[in-house]
DNA sequence: CTATCTGCAAACGTTTTGCATCTGT
DNA sequence: ACAGATGCAAAACGTTTGCAGATAG
């Protein structure tokens, strides 16, 4: 409660169940896992709230959206800098702790003002495989 | 129309058409471009028949996917080894022929069978900037 | 007190589907 | 001839929005 403070959000009951969800999460959830999960306490809960919130999450720089899965976004609480691999079979997504130094070249850029970078690895999981 | 034959797909002229649409291009469209272009000259062209014919052309290693736009996929046709820049303005998608020899330590895969990767780069584009 | 959030339901844009008809091979 | 494609409309899906009432600060 008190760590959410600097976000500068208000913080509902429902926002502090969300946050709560998510601090530690690994599994990059979803809005809609999110929802179900927060939803079980709250159980007029609706995804206005969660997107609501996720958005200003988003806003505060306090989690990341991820567009590795093309059926929908998931979220990530964790903003260390770090990749993901998913697994093409299961689509769970894990993370990738590793800093690779990359940087393009200003005749690839065409011109862009790079502004950051996103490496996706894809193969088949311990379980899948 | 030749070249074609090799995919063993039914070339209808629809199809014929998605694919002359495609060949070449790089603007990496999204169903609906390729839909709203070929409908002029087929106008009963249906998305169900857009939809039909990318899935066929993915699935015969034609064209890719892309996911690097999160409110709608988009299609390339260029098969080559390549990566993407992205406009975070405009969603423009612009092509990065450079190759990063990016490895993932095996204990950095956490088990997973590695099968390909991806990167993606966005910024602000010489337009938008 | 009031700026902001919540919850509901309706709307939205993209993609998928069922099915009757048609067509490439 | 027939496996598979087309076209239409409806449905599905994730996400966004409008708005009236509630609430954190």
């Amino acid at each position: 409660m008190e760590r959410y403070r600097r976000l500068n959000i208000k913080l509902t009951p429902q926002r502090l169940a969300i946050l709560k969800h998510l601090e530690g999460n690994k599994a990059h959830p979803s809005a809609d896992e999110i929802y179900k999960s927060v939803k079980k306490k709250y159980p007029t809960m609706s995804f206005a709230t969660i997107y609501n919130t996720l958005e200003a999450l988003k806003e505060k720089g306090n989690i990341r959206e991820l567009k590795i899965d093309p059926a929908k976004k998931r979220y990530d609480p964790d903003m260390s800098p770090h990749h993901h691999i998913i697994c093409t079979k299961c689509s769970s997504i894990f993370d990738v702790y590793k800093d690779f130094d990359i940087r393009l070249p200003e005749e690839t850029a065409g011109g862009f003002k790079v502004s950051g970078k996103n490496i996706e690895f894809f193969g088949t999981c311990r379980k899948c495989k």
